[in-house]
DNA sequence: CTGAAAGCGCTAACAG
DNA sequence: CTGTTAGCGCTTTCAG
């Protein structure tokens, strides 16, 4: 690799350093047809001495930029387990994985983002207007991760949320519990139908609660986005006359802070604690947490891979569901007698 | 916001939705000089009507993205609080913020990643050659995140390891502790000199070891790249005929793996962990890990801040170090009688 | 099998 | 103050 000064080495260079047009540089790098071999050996030389790269902008902006963007919320434990499943997806295919933040709680920012310089797109945003995204997917392919919508032009990669949950209730019923408070997200984030995980997780576990004839002893608490806003929650509901002897949190990130609050009230051991996601540290032995297992690895390979053959062709809208597991360790216990 | 199918619409359709010329349209979105409020506000309703966005490509192509690509080469808790400032410190600016997970531990994808089609990289790739980078810089404005050279080309943010280190070994050997091993990443990362952040902790492990006399008691472990290592690493060092009452973690995320082969081996409140960066996880009651906070938030946001100083001009390289602080918690106490 | 030419959507000069 | 023009680097017909 030679060391350039200044400008990018561009296609015309490498066609002039090997004596022959740009058009013919293009096809060898593209692997196209129609190139003999003498010619494809002296422009790969070309390349490696240049030290060519193919302008990214340029190629996008006639064709494909070989960039899949992921649209993720928030940077999360669960989320690192997506991106690592689409990054083995995409290894070994010519496209690059491009990460985009959703920069803070404001809606919206999604359609900026990775938009236009990508080839297709996986969104993580369990709050972007459907309709919205059935219109951006006329223009891009898009795999939408985590909503249980049934659209027509984009696919959906899914957790079994239903069973995930009714998994988390069983569970809990049968230890004996029956003050089961759930904490979940703030309320724009789990609107009754709106297909999001938590709108789901918090409906089943309104169904499970009824279907035991403890509906009254419904208890739904909320975090916000302020830090140890869960923490701060938990204790309030802990500090309440006949408090919860289970809580089923949203998910692990939540159930970090619930456990933090049980053992700052002195109750660790004796308060039985879900999450869900079953994230790295949900399986460490000092947090040792319950949690639903929804293969997010898994999730993030399909739906990358759900990507590349949209990007191969296929049209027809495709929907995947993953397998839930409820992992049982310490964090669940019989009420206390 | 309409509903468009099929082909994105362009600058074109725009220009002539509002009777002007394309290059009208263009003054408008950049708030480029001269153009007259009526035009202008015409102009802005036909975008609103078509609900255009300019192609990034192209832009790209002509000029700028407005895209800062941030190198990560993985997910973990300390890039979590570089990707928050950096966010922060690209938020109100035109410039949008994209991530490169690296894709696995072989060296030399990161060239590949954001390349060309950001207007600036922020690489948090301590393993990068430095004269490539120096090569690349000259091209594209580039911080370097996390090592201390002092290059001439580009910019540089890093936490101040010399202080962070000897902080730590300070603290565990006025604890009393004498048999403190080094836990660290592979020997890749730590070659002698290669400025890496983990290179300089074990230095100054050693030499703080050397000046208190201790040198033959130096005891360096590494972990590799399986899952749980840090763990087995760990389970083995105490397993040792005369074991280490304490354990200096490379960063947090070893030391998690440390606090749970102490765990396991039932040795918690006995053998002292320290980690470095001090992640949330750190903080939570449970974990209670002693670890050096080197201002993570910050060092994301000072070197997007950098990064933005150079898109605006600046060409002379600057420098700026992070302060370390040593947060005590329940890890560490002095060696067992 | 190879090269010439026409754009992709946008911006930056310049001309009116 | 507004419009015309000439590319940015690449791919893609279409002739040679």
């Amino acid at each position: 690799m030679s060391i350039t000064k200044g400008r990018a080495v561009t296609i015309s260079d490498v066609a002039q350093a090997a004596g022959v047009s740009r058009a013919a540089v293009s096809k060898v790098i593209r692997n196209a047809y129609g190139v003999s071999p003498a010619m494809r050996s002296r422009v790969e030389a070309a390349i490696e001495d240049l030290g060519y790269r193919p302008s990214v902008a340029a190629r996008a902006l006639r064709g494909s930029s070989y960039r899949l963007g992921l649209e993720v919320p928030y940077v999360s434990a669960f989320m690192t387990q997506i991106v690592e499943g689409a990054k083995r997806a995409v290894a070994g295919t010519p496209y690059q994985l491009v990460l985009a933040p959703a920069d803070g709680p404001e809606h919206g920012t999604f359609e900026s983002l990775a938009d236009g310089i990508v080839d297709g797109i996986i969104a993580v945003a369990p709050l972007v207007d459907p309709a919205w995204l059935e219109d951006l997917a006329t223009r891009v392919p898009v795999v939408m991760l985590g909503r249980h919508d049934r659209p027509t032009g984009y696919d959906t990669v899914v957790g079994d949320d239903y069973a995930g949950t009714r998994a988390v209730m069983d569970h809990l019923l049968t230890l004996g519990h029956r003050r089961i408070a759930h904490l979940t997200e703030a309320e724009t984030m789990t609107v009754p139908g709106c297909g999001t995980p938590h709108a789901i997780r918090l409906e089943v576990y309104r169904t499970c609660l009824a279907e035991a004839g403890l509906a009254e002893l419904t208890r739904v608490a909320r975090r916000d986005h302020t830090p140890d806003s869960a923490q701060r929650v938990t204790a309030r509901l802990l500090a309440q006359p006949d408090p919860p002897t289970a809580i089923f949190a949203g998910h692990d990130d939540i159930a970090l802070g619930v456990l933090a609050a049980v053992a700052a009230a002195g109750r660790r051991g004796s308060v039985a604690v879900v999450g869900y996601d079953n994230t790295d540290m949900a399986a460490h032995p000092l947090i040792d947490l319950t949690s639903v297992d929804q293969e997010g690895v898994e999730m993030g390979s399909q739906a990358a891979t759900m990507l590349l053959e949209r990007l191969q062709g296929r049209t027809e809208p495709r929907s995947w569901t993953a397998t839930t597991t409820l992992t049982v360790r310490g964090s669940t216990m019989p009420p206390a007698a």
